[in-house]
Parts: structure tokens; C-alpha cells; sequence
DNA sequence: CGCGCAACCTGTCTGC
DNA sequence: TGCAGACAGGTTGCGC
């Protein structure tokens, strides 16, 4: 679950609370969590270094630390990113890193399935290497507008879901927002992505917008495990307008969600809103 | 190059 | 009750 507004809503929470304190000293439990890197690699990399900033780039979420330092962290799936204060205890289950701030604060890591990740980048230019490889453009930044969309659509035979899953297409998007605003903009989601028409394209641009926004808004969607920093469940799940809501009526006109699999996903639709395109209803009959 | 899918790892739920 | 199998929000690498 952690999408674009989870991991931002982290980022704001962190942001005050970290930046200006120096990293008294990290410790990575896990190997995995920082691999290829070594544990002890990391942990030298991170001692002593102030933190200048908290950033996110489509899911990542980044400490930027003095003379160009990153720590560039990933939750994937099950990841949790909790800030304690130097009071409390922080023996908690499926630890895997942990940072003590120089006020005695920590900043932890947890994650039951492990696919979470943490590495250290040195030099602003190998940051963006890595993070321009792996990300299209920002939706919440101005540059992610219809005409954008369009030109990456073209031609484009992935079924419009897959497209807005792949990361370098369009940054921070996963399977819950991609079902949220596909249903706000009425597309179905099997709609091969070159296919889209003009008005398509501006009600999914608007549709991936207000859906992120809403997201962060309500401090991301808690159907798991995600928590945000404080260790609070966030509310959007409470706001889903088709996800998860397989059986119940669609807010737009009361027709029974379906459920069905696009790229591979658990994917949930209106099948009164977002008409399915010639393809999927011949392998429906 | 574009696309689909298995794999990474662990916990939970479903059905027999 | 026990257990095999499917499934879970993400990303990457491999094969066609």
C-alpha cells in the first residue's frame, strides 16, 4: 500500500523531526533490507551526518544528508517507517534498520515481508541517476498535464492499468490509486493505453490528480499494514470509492463493483461506468 | 523495444 | 482441526 500519498504523508511527518539533527548511529538487522550494500557499509556511510532534508520521489522516500548523502528507502509492499521519541521503546516486531538521532530519537524501519530497502547514494548527480531511471513525471507537479499523458500512450498496447503501474511511465502510482482513478475517470481498465481518446486522457489526468490528492489528504489508505510515522492508521481506505468494494453499489450510479485481474492485480471496477473495450468483453462472451 | 509473468518473503485467509 | 494453495499494496529480471 504505501503509493505516492502514504509515502509523502511520511515525509511530512519526518520532515520536522529530522531535519537539522546529526545521525548519532544506524544499525541495519536485516542484510537483505540493504543489499547489494553491506550493513556495516551503510551504517558508516549514515554516523555523524546531519540530516538536511526529507524527500520523496515517486515511492521513494529519501534522507538527504550533509556533503550530498542519501539515504534512498523503499517500503514496497509491507514497509513501515516510524519515528519514536527518546523515550520510548523500540523493540518492535520485524525490525530491520534503525537510526538514533543526536536528541535520542530514532527513526525505525519494520517489515513482515521483507522486500523493504534502504541504500546510501553519494553525489546529488548519482541520486538523480538512479531515481530519473526509474521515474516519468511527478503527477502532482505541473508538467504531469492531458498532453503528457497522450505522448506517452502512443502506440502503447499494455492495457491502461499496466501503464499506470510501471513506474517510469508515470511516479508513485500503484494498485489502489490506479483503480481509484480509473473509475473516476470512467476507463476501464484492460483499455489498451494507446487507445485513449483526448477527453479520456484529461478526465484520467484529472482523475489521478484529485484521487493522490484526496490520498494525501486523508494521510494515505491503512487496508494492512501501512502506518504512517506516528503509528496511525490513515483514512482513505474509509474513502474508497471502488477498491476493495467488490458487491457493494458504485457512488456514481449503484451498480454492483466486479471484481476482476488487470496486469495481474486484483482490480476492481464499475461495469456500468468503465465500459470494457472490444477485447475483454470477447474474452468475457 | 514492448509486454507478460515469475520471483523476491512472510502472513493470512479460503476451501477441502 | 489440519493443511495445501491462493493471495496480498511493489519492483525487477527474464523470456518471447
Amino acid at each position: 500500500m504505501p503509493e505516492l500519498p502514504e509515502v509523502e504523508t511520511i515525509r511530512r511527518q519526518l520532515e520536522p523531526r529530522v531535519v537539522g539533527r546529526t545521525i548519532a548511529d544506524a544499525l541495519v538487522l536485516d542484510p537483505l533490507w540493504c543489499a547489494p550494500q553491506s550493513p556495516a557499509e551503510v551504517e558508516e556511510a549514515l554516523r555523524g551526518r546531519r540530516v538536511e532534508a526529507v524527500s520523496r520521489r515517486g515511492k521513494y522516500l529519501v534522507f538527504e544528508l550533509a556533503s550530498e548523502g542519501f539515504l534512498v528507502m523503499h517500503l514496497r509492499m509491507t514497509g513501515n517507517v516510524l519515528w519514536i521519541g527518546s523515550d520510548e521503546s523500540d523493540d518492535r516486531p520485524y525490525l530491520r534498520f534503525r537510526i538514533v538521532l543526536a536528541d535520542g530519537a530514532r527513526v525505525l524501519f519494520t517489515d513482515v515481508r521483507r522486500f523493504g530497502t534502504g541504500i546510501v547514494i553519494e553525489g546529488r548527480s548519482a541520486l538523480d541517476d538512479y531515481l530519473d531511471a526509474r521515474h516519468g513525471p511527478e503527477p502532482l507537479e505541473p508538467a504531469f498535464t492531458a498532453e503528457a499523458l497522450g505522448k506517452a500512450t502512443r502506440g502503447r498496447r499494455a492495457p491502461i492499468k499496466a501503464f499506470l503501474l510501471d513506474q517510469r511511465h508515470v511516479a508513485g502510482i500503484g494498485n489502489i490509486y490506479a483503480d481509484e482513478a480509473l473509475f473516476r475517470a470512467k476507463i476501464h481498465p484492460l483499455k489498451p493505453a494507446g487507445r485513449l481518446r483526448r477527453d479520456e486522457l484529461g478526465r484520467l489526468r484529472d482523475g489521478i490528480v484529485a484521487t493522490l490528492e484526496e490520498g494525501i489528504r486523508s494521510f494515505g489508505a491503512s487496508i494492512d499494514d501501512y502506518r504512517d510515522a506516528n503509528g496511525d492508521s490513515g483514512q482513505m481506505q474509509e474513502r474508497f470509492l471502488v477498491h476493495l468494494r467488490e458487491g457493494e453499489p458504485c457512488p456514481r450510479c449503484g451498480s454492483a463493483v466486479r471484481k476482476l485481474r488487470a496486469a495481474g492485480r486484483g482490480t476492481y471496477i464499475c461495469p456500468k461506468c468503465q465500459r470494457a473495450p472490444r477485447a475483454a468483453r470477447a474474452k468475457v462472451a
